[in-house]
Parts: structure tokens; sequence; C-alpha cells
DNA sequence: CATGAATGAGCCTTCATTCAT
DNA sequence: TATGAATGAAGGCTCATTCAT
């Protein structure tokens, strides 16, 4: 791939994405994106095959760098609380760096009819799988409850600190997100601990 | 109104909600609720103005209900905790009886762009604040941490209930929801402990 | 269907046929269709689901009047050779009524990949199985040569006067009906005489 | 011209040859036939000024050894109704060793809006006058009826064995070609006869 | 109260053509 | 001589909305 088209590709990716943040896949048309991007409107379909295939090719450049992040949060720390804890402030962290990508995993997850919902399902697995073997570490070890069902907890604290983070960025954007980090932090680190 | 009206009525609402929770707001045609309502095309605009307005319609009918439901839980009780434990009830079996509401309210909180965003800000809003009163009672009396964020709180608790409800109704639809609400009880009991 | 849609359909296959005859399937443009008709461009798709199933529609719409009149011309007479000239001339007559038809018959009858392709065929067999009959009932008489091959013969003078009316309305119009139709049915009875 | 230009443009019209006679001009694409010749696309228009005239170079290259297998027929005996004969057989050897030409040539001959029709009619009028030439001399020898329209015959007899050739190669392609001319000429030649 | 035929703006996509390399 | 990225006009089709009945 040539430079000139590998330029092109993520000039639509862009676009696409901060369109597709605002107003969702179906709401977004090529011919937004293709303004923003300050490209022709054919040349989507030199590049890719429909509108569906460019956000299939978007995730998918996306997904890798979001997956290392969390597995460089959880190769972190040995002790199994300090690496919950580093896999909550990387996924705050990622928020705040990919809101865009962030909001539009959000309200494309749950739809059942796209193509890439396979591609977001098993992301979710990979990313909840760290955070499960970290709450599977620490159950063994006694420092956190034995009854914690680590599936539904990993799943639960995702999902806390997601929204959290999704609401801390579209309803109270000026704080800070050391304190963000911090209550999201407690509250974790409570919910867990034996 | 006949209960003539009402019924076509209700029949669009039902068609409209199961199509949307799917396909979007967006993604969802008025032939194709038509055709599941089993209604000519013309009778959507003889009773509303436009989709949208069906669309606006539709959730105000349901939002009152639903204040309702959180609004008993959150009278349940006198005790802080069991009030939020309540509270967290309510949440679960208010998603697994009206799944796709909660879907379609989910993906379209974030979107921008929407009519109707206000109307679902204020019921978030009006949810919140009887999670928050719990915890702050709670917070006073010396039952949980002082330095707890009463705002931060609940809305990470009630997004922790929401996402988990979610997951299990898609990816785990087998389990009971007694199993569920231990879990997430158990969760947001200790993660607001002093 | 009521009387409104089925004068909006007969339109909209008057406008096709006669455009598809000039530039052919590709060649037409829904957008053509339409403004020939007089309506708008989403009728075609109320009516129809494709640009496709309009045409699919059409040749449907206009098969068995056509198989009919060489079916009456096959049973108007017992004698073989007075019965290949019946038909002959019905085929005449019938490209001079059907000029348009009859060219988007010939061009798209060899296309390989027309949905239709198959009707087509089938109505060739139906009228070829005329000709055939009458050559079959002649050969056994002693009228026709013991030694013609039914099926080829049937095509060849299915062809040939297709090609010579077609010839005939494109390069000599000003030839009047009775002597083109001497001249082939001349040609056409020495061919097959014994 | 060079031999690496020569040799691509040979590439180029046996692409366009094939696809054209499948789907038809207005139907192939010049994607389809810069792939299937395997060059890049914009060799098409270094070669020529557009898909139109790379189509009407194709049609040139094509039409002189064309009307020359003609010429040669027509010229091999000096008795009207073998020359006939002889012109038949060139045109049923013809069609068999050029199928996508001819069924190009069937498709493309009635569409009043191509550029090229006045070629192609120009080269059936040169086909047609070795034809009339043959059926003026048999008739003026008393061989052929004498009240027969040589223009006429010339037409039917060329439409005959064109269209059962093409049937032939369609619909019953393994049968041999001797049988296809035996019958053929068999036909044409009773057709003819005083 | 309800229908369904009709509309037309706007959507996604195609494709012949251009142009810098 | 050839390439392939880019173009934009035009194509087929969708869909919320209108309207006569």
């Amino acid at each position: 791939m040539t430079s000139r088209s590998a330029n092109t590709k993520a000039r639509l990716f862009e676009a696409a994405l901060q369109l597709i943040s605002e107003h969702g896949f179906a709401g977004t048309t090529v011919d937004e994106i293709v303004e923003r991007a300050g490209v022709a409107k054919g040349t989507v379909y030199y590049h890719f095959r429909s509108k569906t295939e460019l956000v299939e090719a978007l995730i998918a450049s996306e997904i890798e760098p979001l997956a290392e992040r969390f597995a460089v949060a959880a190769r972190s720390s040995d002790d199994p609380l300090a690496r919950l804890m580093a896999i909550v402030r990387a996924e705050l962290e990622w928020i705040r760096d990919n809101r865009e990508f962030a909001k539009m995993l959000i309200t494309e997850l749950w739809r059942e009819d796209r193509v890439w919902r396979e591609t977001l399902v098993m992301l979710r697995g990979r990313i909840l799988a760290h955070v499960r073997g970290a709450i599977v570490v620490g159950r063994d070890a006694g420092a956190f409850p034995a009854d914690l069902d680590p599936d539904f907890a990993a799943s639960a604290l995702f999902g806390m600190t997601a929204t959290s983070a999704l609401d801390w960025l579209v309803f109270a954007p000026e704080q800070p997100l050391e304190h963000v980090a911090e209550q999201i932090a407690a509250l974790a680190a409570r919910a867990v601990r034996a």
C-alpha cells in the first residue's frame, strides 16, 4: 500500500469515527464522511467495498492497540488488587483518549445486526479475560471473597468503569482524571476485597 | 381517545420498540413498524406527526411507570444499604421485564442529536437522585465512607447494574435472576461500605 | 389491485418497453422510464422490487397473449403446410404489432445473465413446439421430406421469419406486409416440401 | 506499434469480446475488462480514447477477415446453388469459430444508438451482396424462381443460417457441424429452387 | 379512524474517465 | 509504455411523508 493510500484511508477513518460517534452508523452518510475527510465520494469505494466495510476496517485498525493497552496494564503488577486498579485506570485513560471510539463501541455493541458485532464481542472477551484473571488470582490468594463469580465481577467492574467514564466525559468533563480514577478505584477496590 | 385508537397506538409502540431495540432508531423504517403492527402506513401519520414523534410518545408512555418503580424501591426501607439494594434489584427487574426498552435507552442515551435526549437525561437524573439520596444518608450515618462522592457513586452503581444486567441478558440469559441479583448486590454492598 | 395501480403499471410497462427496445436493458435508466411514464421515481419501487423485476413483470404480462396467438394459428388448419404458413404469418403480424417487444426479445434472448432468460427460453420452446408439430405431421404424411430434422427445421423457419421481419421493419419499413408475407411464405413452403 | 503494445491491445480485445458477448456493451465495465486482460485500468486509456473506441477498434480489427471469408466463399464456384451453399457453410463455420463475436453482432446490430452501428450495417450489406449476387445469377439462369426477391431472399437465407447456427451453439452444441450444415443446406437449397 | 398509492429528496454505490507518477 | 489512486456525475434504490379515498 502506498503512503498516499494509507493517508487517504487514515483521513477517512478519522472522519467516519467522529461522525459515527455523534450520529451512529445508520445516521452517518458517506457524503458527510468524504466532505470531512476532504476526498471525493468515489474514493471511499476505491478503497472499501462499502460503507460497512469502511467501518469494519476502522474497527480492525483500532482493536490491536486497544487490546495491547489492556495487556500491558494486566502485566503491570503481581498483586491482584494493584493489577485490577491498573486495568481500571487503563480503561479510563483509553476512554479519555478515544472518546469517539468508546461511544461508538457502546452504541454499536448491543446492536445485533452489525457485521462487526462478533469482532466487538471478541474484543470484549479479550479485555474481560484480563480482569477475570486478576480476580481469580486474588480470590485464590484469599484477598478477594471466595464466593465471587469471576466472570460476573469482571463484567460488572468493566461496565462500572465504562459507564462512569462516559458519564464523566458527557456530564462532568471539567473533573480531572485523577478524581475520577480515585473514586472508581476506591469503589472497585472495596467491591472485591474480602 | 377511543379504545380502537388506543389499541392501534399500543401495537405501533410495541412494534417500534422491538425493532428499534434491534436496529436502532435510524435503522428502523416506518414500513417495518407498520408491517409488524399490522396496520397501514398512513395510520402512523394519522396518529403521530412523524416517526420521531411516535418514538417520543413511546418513551413518554414508559417513563412514569419506570420512574415509579424506582420511587417505590427508594421508599422501601429506612436503612440506607437496604434501600440501595432495593434500588439495584428494582433496576435489575425492570431491565429483565423491559429488555427492549433498556437496550433502546442505552443506545440512544449517548446520541447527542435526538430530540428525546433531554427527556432521557431527566429520567436518568430522577433515578440517580434516589440512589444518591440513599448514599448521602448512609454516608452521613457513618455506614458509608466519608469521602464517597455521592453523585459519582450513584452513577457508578447504576451503570454497573445496568451493564451487568444487559450482559446477563445478552450473553448468559440462562442464569437465574437471583444469582445475578446476589452477585451485584454483594459487589455494590461492599463497594460502598465504610 | 386497484385500477389506479393497474394504470400506473401499464404506463411503466409501455415506457420501459420502448426505451429498452432502443437502448437495451442496461442502457435504460429508471429515471428515463419514469419520465416517459409520467410518474415519480419512487413509484417504480412501490410497485416493483427493482428495475429487473419491472421487466420480468413486463415480459410475464406479454407472454400469454403472444403464446396464444401462435396457438390459434397452429389450430387454424389440418393441412400441415397451411398450418405452417399460418404460423409464419402469425409471427410476422405479431412482430409488426409488437416491434419493440420483438427487438427486446432478440437482444435479450442471447444474454446469459438475465433472470428472465429461462422464461424466454420456455416461450421459445412453446412456439417452436407448434412449428415442430406441423412439420412432423407433414413429414409423416409424405408432404415434407423424410430426412427433415423437425427440431432443426422448426428453429430455422422461425429464425428466418424473425430476422426477415426485423430486417423489413428496420431497413425497408415501406414494404407492405403482404409482400413480405408472400416472399417468406414462398421460401418457407419450398424449403420444406418433399 | 511495438509488439508489446500490440500484445496489450490483443489482450484487451479478447477480454472485451468475451465479456460483451455475455453481458452486452453497457453491461460490461472497464474494470472487468482490465481485470480479465491482466492490465491496469489506465492502460485502456493509454491505448484508446474511451471504452467505446476500444470496441470500435475491436470491431474494425475483425471486419476484414470476416468479409474476406465470405468473399472467398462467393468466388468458390460458378454454379449459383453451389456458391450459395458455400456462403452458407462459410457463415456457419465463421459463427462456430467466432461465437462471441457473432453474439455481440446480433445483440448490438439492432441497437440504434451505437456509434459502430453504421459499420455493422455496412458489413451486413457487403455480405448480403454476395448472397444476393448468387441469387440473381441463379434466377436469371432459370435455376431459381423468377419471382424471387433477391434482397429479401438474401436477408432471409442469411438470417436463417445465423439464427440456426446460434441455436445450435447455445441449445445443442453437441451436434456436429456436418449435420447442421446438411440440414441448413438442404432447407436453403429447396427454398430457392425453381 | 384508517388506508395504500404516490412522491421526491437523499441515500449508497457504480463506473468511465483523469492524472500524477 | 504502463500504472493505480482519485474523481464526480449518474445510477439504482430507500424511506419519511403526503394525500385522495
